[in-house]
DNA sequence: ATTGACAATGCAACCGATTGCACTTATAAT
DNA sequence: ATTATAAGTGCAATCGGTTGCATTGTCAAT
């Protein structure tokens, strides 16, 4: 490959004159500018990305890391949709993605660590829903910017940038729906009690019900872990439950609202007609089921871009000052949702509407 | 960031001393070893991956392009599940991907150059299935190792690595299985024309029609461009063929399936028992259609894995000549395909099993 | 004619590591 | 005791760019 001497040397000019003719911020005569560009083109010369990053000290790269050993992380629309919000904004300001693999949530945090201490990435876009407060301190430590999709640790809130979902109003108004078809009997599916978005929505969704007058039943509330047994054997343990089993579930994935369908069919138990069933995400998955699923769209595509927007105004230090984003969810109605049987609240069935 | 020379103040030693230790290769004596990283320890040393990159002109990392403009690209399990592969075969490797957004096909190819021009790759990851040979050659003479997923042009096929799906196995799989059950009128709805894999499996298609003795009729091709309107729309045109309609569609991915099972829905035709309907690709979609989609599995994952292992070992030195791999895909038997309906074929329905 | 401003270019140090070479010291072989 | 060998470490050049500073040349203003 031809370095910058080469091109300087074929175009008789020193080589600080090759670099400021392809920053394009010096002032060249035309002349040599053409002498240069021809030269360079001549040797398929183009500037080594890497040495330009050790003397400017930026990479003009993001990093993240995935962990690639959980599988459901690819089937969900969750990821790849973030990445192509990534990258969508990435390539609208000329910076890449660097992106690492790793075993679980610890690996993670080390991955992150191990990006930062090298320098392989301008700033790193940290998508792990299980941080605390000592593993955010120490990442601040290291003085890389990152910015978190999802929530923080309470502490940190206005320490450090984050972008998510507003799970809270998109929680809101998926129990409400269900509370305004009559339902009184809600279960709540969330993913990984160790999640913060888990217990943001499963807060959000005791709120909801409480603030109809509704009572909440521990046995109403379950973990599927974000995959599809998880929804099915949540249905499986509320079945139990003979009367007071729920007539409508809200799910926090859509592929835990498959695995409830999946359990309800097998009950023999019709939905819409006798339970509901909701899922989150809006998946291409959810516009496929029978029936379709009633989902909340969570706009992952726009949060990846938000955040390396955000990123790259800090690392080209417009702004350095933390700030975060709620983006808006809002309800996909399908036919997985619909009124309250009448037997399923005999007592009240003329209030239904 | 504390540097190497900074360390090796505190250690009291010169600064190659403390890239030795770091390096593990040479001969340090254990009382300055310990000096060392005890100072590294303490001032959150970690060697500079650029700095090292630029000396050692390796990158450790991968690149890969992806058109980021393609949605679709991230809703199929395609994408995704190879994305997986290539971070997991990475990750063994302490390898990372760098990746780069591209608005579409010829914008994938100046992304690769400027990736392998700039040295920010010690390899390549070509996921375009467009390729022809003036582009592979124009690559090639770059001199980064790169490794194609898909199928290279004919005339390059000795000349660089690539890995595949065995599309030619898969189709013929697929369509044998339509056969045997007596399926006669079979629609090939491939994703783009222009796409070498589509013609490959188009190809099979035909040879296998062709070696049962079946006639290929012309309009019972099209192409649904990847997405699900476009299946859908492919059944819209064929069901003008009144008699002369497909009783099998063979779909070259598992969305575009999706569209048909909807069209054929729309129209009335019972699956399997009046139409069969096969997807490809065994995205997570497919299991939850209604019916649950027969297709066949690719796997993607491998195949990212087995190219970023190539390219690996292409990178380290091991092994400079190209070689090729074609991944085994087998048939997922679901419940979108039976046998022929009877009506479709009166003169003989009898030798149907 | 003189001065000042600015455009155009060269010079050389620097970014943070790595590594071939040389040197010293300790250990083993003769 | 002498020599060969290897372990342990330092020195300095190098990877391929960028950039502050110095220098020269040009042109306009006074």
């Amino acid at each position: 490959m031809a370095t910058i001497r080469d091109v300087a040397r074929k175009a008789k000019v020193h080589p600080s004159t090759v670099s400021r003719v392809f920053s394009g911020k010096a002032s060249i005569s035309e002349a040599t500018r053409k002498r240069v560009l021809s030269a360079a083109e001549n040797l398929g010369f183009q500037p080594n990305a890497i040495a330009r990053s050790l003397k400017t000290q930026k990479t003009h790269t993001i990093g993240m890391v995935v962990p690639h050993v959980f599988e459901g992380f690819f089937d969900d629309s969750f990821f790849p949709q973030i990445m192509r919000g990534m990258l969508e904004a990435a390539y609208q300001h000329h910076f890449r993605l660097i992106v690492s693999g790793s075993q679980g949530y610890t690996d993670e945090i080390s991955q992150i660590k191990d990006i930062m201490r090298s320098s392989q990435a301008d700033g790193i876009v940290v998508m792990s829903s299980r941080l605390d407060v000592d593993t955010v301190d120490r990442l601040l430590e290291l003085d890389t910017p990152f910015v978190l999709i999802g929530h923080p640790p309470k502490e940190n809130h206005h320490q450090i940038s984050w972008v998510d979902a507003d799970n809270q109003i998109a929680t809101r108004k998926a129990i409400q729906h269900l509370i305004n078809l009559g339902h009184k009997q809600i279960a709540y599916v969330g993913g990984d009690p160790k999640n913060l978005t888990t217990r943001e929505r499963q807060q959000a969704y005791e709120d909801t019900m409480r603030a109809s007058g509704l009572a909440i039943e521990p046995n109403w509330i379950d973990y599927g872990y974000f995959d599809e047994p998880g929804g099915y054997t949540a249905v499986q343990r509320m079945k139990t439950l003979g009367n007071n089993a729920p007539t409508a579930y809200y799910a926090a994935n859509d592929l835990m609202a498959v695995g409830i369908l999946r359990a309800l069919t097998e009950l023999g138990r019709c939905v819409p007609e006798e339970v509901s069933v909701m899922g989150t995400n809006n998946s291409y998955l959810s516009q496929h089921t029978t029936p379709a699923l009633t989902t909340v769209d969570v706009p992952y595509a726009e949060i990846g871009k938000k955040a390396v927007e955000l990123l790259i105004t800090q690392v080209t230090n417009l702004n350095k000052t933390p700030s975060s984003y709620l983006e808006d969810c809002h309800l996909v109605l399908r036919s997985s949702t619909g009124p309250v049987a009448s037997s399923n609240q005999p007592d009240q069935s003329g209030r239904s509407h």
